[in-house]
DNA sequence: CGCTGTTATGTACAGCCGTACACATCGTTG
DNA sequence: CAACGATGTGTACGGCTGTACATAACAGCG
């Protein structure tokens, strides 16, 4: 059998390896299952990727990218005239809304990081990412506080599964802002 | 060879549990880990917990006591005249202090929950009982705010390594408390 | 005592897993 | 063109997994 040459092959793996653990849960994610995901033999996945934790940091780091697209398209959280809390409430709204599995995929990944050292740095890049960002409109030690609250109200509403309220967040953002 | 009558082998098996995911996480956790860990046969795990999902219900339902029983000790939140922000940041303090094994336990099987269903109740749970407590001292809706932040802070605190900041979350919580 | 249902035990099966490795094929460079 | 390193492929191995099940030992009760 002729082997195909396939110049993003890597990229492909990537994709197919965030369709799975969108599926199936991290739990599913395998050499195996990835490689039948992306249609390629079972040696082609772990030639890119040694490890799994390597596959899994190219796919935490590829997944964040889409919550950071949702910031982009609102303008960066760089108005300055805009309400920071308004911002960021509608971001987070959303990001909820609409196909979950995308946001379980990104928190899922963003929380094995607990005892998965390999993916740390790539969920830190995360919260700084977001940290930074919010440092241009207020002070530090309120940025941090803000990205606490964003995380414990995104686990709320994905564990709990009650539906997101933009307003009591906009309003309980508020308070935290001096 | 005769088999040995042990009236709480339940028990031994669920601490038995505790301790395998303390130390591998909770993908360490198989019917063979624990029987080994709890020094029983296999079949003996099998027969008490049909399900592996059965089994991480009764380990994530006892880990939950080790955050009441620190809160227990604390007076259970109850004094009227002591700071409520306070008193949850010295809350924190106290779980998030010596040995971390007990508190990323609890926090991976509550986050396990995101993507097994059987878990979320108990999840659940924790988070009804915690803000039912905090309604006792304050309005429901701030209750809830209070109860997002402390999620966010402990998984901050736990993701990124960095020291928890006792005085950094008591000046925050106050900021949500109206 | 004898009977019954519960609890305990050992073993076996089929399946998936990570990993390693030899081999084929490609693009590229000398 | 020739040679070389990077990339793609198939297969095999040992280990671990959940589950099922036949058998044995128990506690409690009539």
């Amino acid at each position: 059998m002729p082997r195909r040459y396939d110049p993003d092959r890597r990229q492909r793996i990537i994709d197919a390896a965030i369709r799975v653990v969108g599926e199936k849960g991290l739990a599913g994610l395998s050499h195996r299952s990835v490689a039948a995901e992306a249609d390629v033999p079972l040696g082609s996945t772990t030639y890119h990727f040694k490890t799994l934790d390597e596959l899994m940091v190219a796919a935490l780091r590829q997944a964040n990218e889409g919550f950071a697209k949702v910031v982009a398209s609102r303008g960066g959280l760089a108005d300055d005239r805009a309400d920071l809390a308004a911002e960021l409430a509608g971001l987070m709204g959303e990001w909820l809304a609409g196909d979950r599995t995308g946001v379980e995929l990104e928190c899922e990944l963003y929380l094995a990081a607990l005892r998965r050292p390999a993916l740390r740095p790539v969920a830190a890049e995360w919260a700084d990412d977001l940290a930074a960002r919010l440092t241009r409109r207020t002070d530090p030690r309120t940025a941090r506080a803000l990205v606490a609250l964003v995380d414990g109200i995104c686990l709320q509403v994905l564990l709990t599964g009650v539906p997101y309220d933009e307003e009591f967040a906009r309003e309980v953002l508020a308070r935290v802002i001096p």
